[in-house]
DNA sequence: GCATCGGGAGAACGATCGTTCTCCCGGCCG
DNA sequence: CGGCCGGGAGAACGATCGTTCTCCCGATGC
């Protein structure tokens, strides 16, 4: 037997990367059952019900994207600007990665927003903290706080697209016009 | 009674509606029968599965789309470069419809792309229509061939976001940062 | 050794949903 | 006028799914 908290990460694992291969709704709770290997019985005591899953995993979800994107650009960028641009070059790897399909907030809002208010919560805050991130950077830029919203409109739009078309492209499409749009602060 | 092309019309709206409204998944057949008043048999005549009817409502929408824009464009805008901009004056109407809750194709990949190769091609197809819009008119410009996916990751960025915030802002935000790229190649 | 407790496997239950069927009515044709 | 056809209302059916329950086993403590 696997001990509690082994067993909680298999289930976020799991259900993180079927609902993001299928969609949520399209998961049972007993396919995250067989995938990872923890009975019904442990996955309710862990989770009582597939709401709370579901927001446990946006929300663990939302915790990696933003310490991911810290990470990377704390580790490849040098100021503001390299890193308003490095947040492009991080979307590529990960438009890169096997089965890739699209932002699991974009669709998670889709597929649930309209029915489940904590879903919309989670993905509007998530939204809000990539649009902060670039904030910070344009800030201490000096441009106009607009701008953080329109990088963060190219980033959503890259990964929108990016999932649809499965293509890797727009990163490097975003990248570019993104540095244009810096270039106008400089 | 009902002839035919009027109850096929009354589902089609109804179903746009409600899958805009609550997500696909989330409404039933009879959700869709009560709210058109169409009768379940006669529903059934017209689309043989629902998953032919979301089709067809993805499909009507994809025409309306395409349609719409382009009858914008002709109407409010002369050259290609005031063409390309207006795309986001069409957008801000949208954004500002009540009820408004995101793009029917993003929101529809995202639940059912991974599962419906249907409704993938469907979605893939109508943002690659949205992009050759834009190269229409940045080929007409001269510019650069990405300048179109550019744009189109702008539009498509704005969609998202102003779905999930329920904001109507990024359509000004992203006309803003269009007006610069474009800017780069008059 | 034995009773107890926690957990695994999966059956069972109740609800929902896509789809079909039954029953009935109203209009149309002879 | 009487039989037939198409359609409306909604019950019925079968599948799926979230959730709970049953049964059994193995470990653990006295």
């Amino acid at each position: 037997m696997l001990d509690a908290e082994t067993a909680e990460l298999k289930v976020l694992d799991t259900a993180e990367r079927l609902f993001g291969a299928r969609g949520i709704q399209a998961v049972g709770m007993d396919a995250i059952r067989s995938a990872s290997g923890v009975s019904l019985k442990r996955l309710y005591q862990l989770f009582p019900s597939k709401d709370l899953l579901v927001e446990a995993v946006l929300r663990r979800r939302d915790e990696a994207v933003r310490s991911s994107l810290t990470a990377h650009g704390a580790r490849t960028a040098e100021g503001p600007y390299e890193r308003a641009l490095a947040v492009f070059d991080w979307l590529a790897d990960w438009f890169a990665e096997p089965g890739f399909r699209g932002c699991a907030f974009i669709n998670g809002f889709g597929e649930l927003g309209g029915v489940s208010p904590a879903v919309a919560a989670i993905s509007r805050d998530h939204k809000e903290a990539l649009r902060a991130y670039f904030a910070e950077q344009t800030d201490a830029l000096g441009a106009p706080p607009v701008l953080a919203d329109q990088l963060s409109l190219l980033a959503n739009g890259a990964m929108a697209v990016a999932g649809i078309t499965g293509s890797p492209e727009p990163a490097a499409q975003a990248k570019a016009a993104a540095r244009v749009l810096l270039d106008t602060v400089r």
